[in-house]
DNA sequence: TTTAGTGTACTATAATACATAACACACCTA
DNA sequence: TAGGTGTGTTATGTATTATAGTACACTAAA
């Protein structure tokens, strides 16, 4: 488990991103159990409580759950779930794509706007050799 | 110009952000006057202090000038600057990736981690309609 | 039973970051 | 002079994030 202090995005979404990569990528897979927030907490020196506050989220979306003074395990449904979930949230962008098309707007304007929109929050402007926008 | 007060980017960056644009796309040409922070302000509905702090920033990245009591201009290399500017970033991103790939991890990886990030900050995670992480 | 490891809950505090409000001042143009 | 520019200052409010510290209940294992 990887995170990055310096980030503008907060610790404990950094650590749900994380797990949720491991359960897409099979690194946790279903009824294992996830790092303890103790555990963790010393791994990536990184308070108890915002461990905490990424776990409680993670089971409220129904990626993990709660053996009490057991440990926090996988769901059986996590990877079909997630996978779910992000479907879902493509057809989103696809339904608001097909209403600023009939708005007029091209799709390269939102094309570029989509990716202006990620170079604000990073560090590396999607943008080419030559200096142009993509 | 548009801002989104909803964005986890700071209004004064999507400013930065917006300008820089429009003088990559020829809206704002050099010697040309943008927007006062007054009558940007109501446009906008932002506080003049907060367009100042983006203008500032401009003006430290020598991207404007200012002519005291009339305006604040593009600067003549402006347009020069921002492509230089943005080509040493992605130069950066390649040193990095060089790096990365002497330490043993693989391009996918350094691939999938990006877009992981940029999907954590935002609400469209990278993914295809399997699911999967591209 | 005891011990150690789990999760959970709560309060308080610190540290930032962001944005606004409300000024005052200097400068230039018309 | 009047009105528009930029600049600078101080104070305030708010929200978010993260930490510190403590306490409690539960379970597994020695």
């Amino acid at each position: 488990m990887l995170i990055d202090k310096q980030s503008r995005i907060p610790l404990y979404e950094q650590v749900i991103s994380q797990v949720e990569r491991g359960i897409l990528t099979g690194e946790f897979r279903a009824d294992e159990q996830i790092p303890s927030v103790r555990q963790l907490s010393i791994e990536l020196s990184v308070n108890p409580n915002t461990l905490q506050k990424a776990y409680t989220e993670l089971e409220r979306r129904g990626l993990c759950y709660t053996v009490p003074g057991n440990g926090r395990f996988v769901s059986k449904d996590a990877e079909q779930k997630l996978r779910s979930m992000r479907r879902d949230l493509i057809e989103k962008v696809v339904q608001l794509a097909r209403e600023l098309k009939l708005s007029g707007i091209g799709e390269d304007e939102i094309i570029k706007a989509v990716k202006n929109a990620y170079s604000e929050g990073g560090e590396a402007p999607a943008i080419n050799k030559e200096g142009e926008l993509l």
